[in-house]
DNA sequence: CGCCAGGCTGTAA
DNA sequence: TTACAGCATGGC
């Protein structure tokens, strides 16, 4: 194993949270060590307090994909300065679930994988979205070590047979899944034209591609393109939002709150650091579930 | 059993 | 534009 230490601006660091607050899907903890694919590899790493040990990438590229060069404290100084900015006071709720979250990046994925897996996310929960994905490595992954597969390339999930991929707990998923591996197939700098692109542009862009909808787009582009602009609306963080910040929103219209009215607020409300703040309030909820099952099991 | 889940697509108003 | 049915299936 690798390794490297943590400096005191790369602090507070929690690997534990950051690959398993629904980010990436797929891998695999034993212990306090996580093993997964990324950027084609087989990936192990662990965290020892200040100590990241990693195996099957480079070291670049581990500081890269966890986020671990993030300037957290200027990001957080950032989101408090546009909240008072914004309403002139600050704001408890969203203080009290960074705390909740301290430690946890933004990853970096690999565009490709990032993108298979949202396309599987869709209506689903996170521990079923892990296993699909570890069905579609192993019925279609390229082989990487004797027992262990990466992503398929777009070329090889552009030709599977629609039922047999639904057999990998896909669903109705499954044409999507195809359609967009044969338009990646087809346009094969798709990637690097969205990576030149702005967040409007590139969100566009992405948005062709079967099975792409506003809040896949929004996850590739904030988990796998660095635009931590990018505000991920799932059922969980409308609620939050509905619940927290309605009276905030200039709402003209009655109903619900439109995909954009609520990523659009975000962006005003916490920033350029929107897409970090937004995962903050997305992950806090399992530390609570955790601690209350933890605190309910005890005798 | 019934509801929920990191939603998207097609159709109708 | 917005509203909604339909879609598959595991978790709980």
């Amino acid at each position: 194993m690798k390794s490297l230490t943590l400096s005191k601006s790369q602090l507070p660091f929690d690997l534990n949270l950051s690959l398993s607050c629904g980010q990436i899907f797929g891998w695999k903890r034993t212990r306090n060590t996580w093993k997964g694919v990324h950027n084609g590899n087989i990936v192990t790493i662990r965290q020892k307090g200040t100590l990241i040990e990693y195996d099957g990438l480079t070291k670049p590229d581990v500081i890269r994909f966890l986020g671990i060069s993030d300037p957290v404290s200027d990001i957080i100084k950032s989101i408090r300065e546009h909240i008072i900015a914004y309403k002139g006071s600050p704001d408890h709720f969203f203080e009290t679930m960074h705390s909740k979250s301290q430690g946890l990046r933004i990853l970096r994925q690999h565009p490709w994988e990032c993108l298979v897996s949202f396309i599987c996310s869709a209506n689903s929960n996170v521990s079923t979205i892990g296993k699909r994905i570890n069905l579609i490595l192993g019925r279609y992954g390229t082989s990487c070590t004797f027992y262990e597969n990466t992503f398929p390339d777009p070329a090889v999930l552009s030709q599977c047979k629609e039922p047999e991929l639904r057999e990998c707990l896909t669903g109705y998923r499954a044409p999507y899944l195809i359609k967009t591996a044969q338009y990646i197939h087809e346009h094969p700098d798709f990637f690097q034209q969205v990576r030149k692109m702005n967040y409007h542009q590139a969100k566009d862009m992405l948005m062709i591609l079967p099975g792409v909808g506003p809040k896949v787009a929004d996850c590739v582009l904030l988990f796998a393109f660095e635009h931590l602009n990018a505000v991920p609306v799932d059922i969980r963080i409308r609620k939050i939002i509905e619940d927290q910040y309605a009276s905030l929103i200039h709402t003209d219209k009655s109903g619900k709150l439109s995909y954009d009215t609520i990523g659009g607020f975000c962006r005003e409300y916490f920033g350029p650091y929107a897409g970090y703040a937004q995962q903050y309030l997305f992950a806090t909820r399992d530390l609570e579930k955790e601690e209350v099952t933890k605190s309910a099991e005890l005798p």
